[in-house]
DNA sequence: TACTCGATCGGA
DNA sequence: CCGATCGAGTAA
């Protein structure tokens, strides 16, 4: 088992660090049944501000994007081309609006797939990213080195604009070069 | 109320 | 390459 990772480490303001540092955790959930799935997040990518042309909240607060305005450590589920549920974990203070899409976790590629797999959709809106709601984030120690990092600009965010779509904030690694924490199940 | 389009995916 | 599928956002 790995330690929760606490809603207070969230509500720091650079979501682009935080996105950096969420790959090499593990996602967490729990099924209906009580077991326990825990896999190893690989991508990501953050959404940062209203300035953000990329960030849904670049429209200001609506009733889909007041999730993003509340603090870090909740998570924000929307639907994506009528189909697709996207998980998102919300990052910083109250009222600074950001997020972290988690893309892909180790054996699960694509952030439609993940959440279809994990059984995630738009129930766990708002929830917070702990035990009682039965998705959260474990550090179990691993650690990504430098070298494996790697960061490029967001994907299928071309209608921001020339300057917030080439921004490199998708970051991925190689699991493979992952030092220590691998657990695969708790 | 009408219209457009999207942080995707799987099958032609 | 294209259709699925639907709700948010915008204009009116």
């Amino acid at each position: 088992m790995g330690r929760i990772v606490k809603a207070k480490l969230l509500r720091a303001r650079n979501t682009v660090a935080l996105a950096r540092w969420l790959l090499g955790k593990h996602l967490v959930r729990r099924g209906a049944d009580g077991s326990l799935e825990a896999r190893l997040i690989t991508e990501v990518e953050a959404y940062h501000g209203e300035r953000d042309l990329a960030c849904h909240a670049r429209a200001g607060r609506t009733r889909r994007t007041s999730v993003m305005y509340g603090p870090g450590g909740h998570w924000y589920v929307y639907l994506c081309y009528g189909v697709h549920e996207m998980l998102n974990l919300v990052t910083g203070p109250r009222d600074w609006p950001a997020a972290i899409l988690i893309r892909s976790v180790e054996g699960i590629g694509g952030p439609g797939r993940l959440t279809r797999n994990l059984d995630i959709d738009r129930k766990l809106n708002g929830k917070p990213a702990q035990r009682k709601s039965g998705l959260w984030i474990e550090d179990r120690g691993g650690r990504v080195p430098r070298g494996a990092l790697r960061a490029t600009p967001r994907i299928g965010v071309a209608y921001a604009g020339p300057v917030w779509s080439k921004k490199p904030w998708r970051f991925t690694y190689d699991p493979a070069a992952l030092s220590g924490g691998r657990a695969d199940y708790p």
